[in-house]
DNA sequence: GATCGGAGTTTTGATTAGTT
DNA sequence: AACTAATCAAAACTCCGATC
């Protein structure tokens, strides 16, 4: 199987520095000339490999190649398998990917072409959990610890199953399961604080049950829906929460939306924070909320009237 | 058509013989 | 002794045809 002697050459090449293709073509019971389509195979793949002529000549890794057999972990393993495989299935001119992600690992230093941060600008970046903390937990199967606020204000000490790492409407969450709770829940990565990954590796080939959430826990948080009437002002942060087709611009140079949420405090404090540059449509009971919300936040303010 | 093999060719570096 | 050219062996490379 071609496959497996493409695999068994790097692994022969890891071991020692050079190889000639006689040697290779004995070990294997190929060809010589079986062997260097093979060299131009694995070169294709973004190798680093490459052949001496004459006395001395043979076939090894360039100098300087990191990918030690020692980090050489069954996943790479998987991974080189996988990309091999895909150029063969594909072979050019769509074996792009598989070259990448084979080159990716064998590539000393690449630079990273996305970089993610979570963090709101202004914000200090130090004591905040790290998405490859994260990464870790949930790859090696390892429990997660840490303190967390929720929406509620109760702040707590947690230790989970880490499961998946999601990233829903501008923020970061944890998926995970709670092993107390025998439930999944999800967790903002932001309100996180003390994050460890911890020692003690959890069975990942079992398969969690979703609660279905009773039906006094869905009466709680009603769904309604609002219409709300923005300025110009806000177009920009329109595009950034809705679908540009929700986003209907009006005669008179204003843009109506129409959303359902679940109604809460968070609500309320999303529409405030447009300022001046929203008003409640519909329906009238959230707009009267609003504007209680409004005149309380007045009354804060009048004490320094003199 | 993908994969492989045989036989011949080319390249390379070491060794040896010849020359200054 | 030092340099140069010829020779040789080893290994990569190529062409073309065979096989499954």
């Amino acid at each position: 199987m071609k496959l497996n002697r493409l695999i068994d050459i790097i692994f022969i090449l890891l071991n020692r520095q050079n190889i000639t293709a006689n040697e290779l073509a004995e070990r294997f019971n190929v060809s010589v000339r079986t062997i260097y389509r093979d060299i131009d195979t694995l070169s294709e793949c973004g190798v680093p490999i490459y052949t001496s002529k004459g006395y001395m000549g043979g076939i090894s890794l360039m100098e300087g190649f990191t990918l030690s057999k020692a980090f050489l972990t069954e996943e790479e393993r998987e991974n080189i398998i996988f990309a091999l495989e895909t150029l063969q299935i594909t072979r050019s001119p769509d074996s792009d990917q598989a070259l990448e992600k084979l080159s990716s690992l064998f590539k000393v230093k690449q630079q990273d072409w996305i970089c993610i941060d979570y963090v709101p600008w202004g914000s200090e970046t130090n004591n905040l959990t790290n998405l490859k903390d994260v990464k870790r937990g949930i790859l090696q199967h390892r429990y997660v610890s840490f303190d967390y606020v929720n929406t509620r204000n109760e702040k707590a000490f947690r230790t989970v199953e880490p499961l998946q790492l999601i990233f829903k409407e501008h923020s970061w969450y944890l998926k995970s399961w709670d092993t107390n709770k025998k439930d999944f829940r999800m967790f903002k990565l932001i309100r996180m604080r003390n994050f460890k990954v911890t020692d003690r590796v959890f069975d990942s080939t079992v398969v969690h049950e979703q609660i279905q959430p009773s039906s006094d826990e869905l009466k709680r948080r009603p769904v309604v829906k609002v219409t709300l009437e923005f300025t110009e002002a806000a177009l920009y942060r329109l595009y950034d929460n809705y679908n540009y087709e929700d986003v209907i611009r009006n005669e008179n140079g204003t843009y109506t939306v129409v959303a359902e949420y679940a109604e809460d405090d968070w609500l309320y404090g999303y529409i405030l924070s447009f300022g001046r540059n929203v008003k409640v449509i519909e329906p009238a009971y959230i707009r009267d909320i609003i504007i209680s919300k409004i005149q309380e936040m007045v009354k804060l303010y009048n004490q320094y009237d003199s």
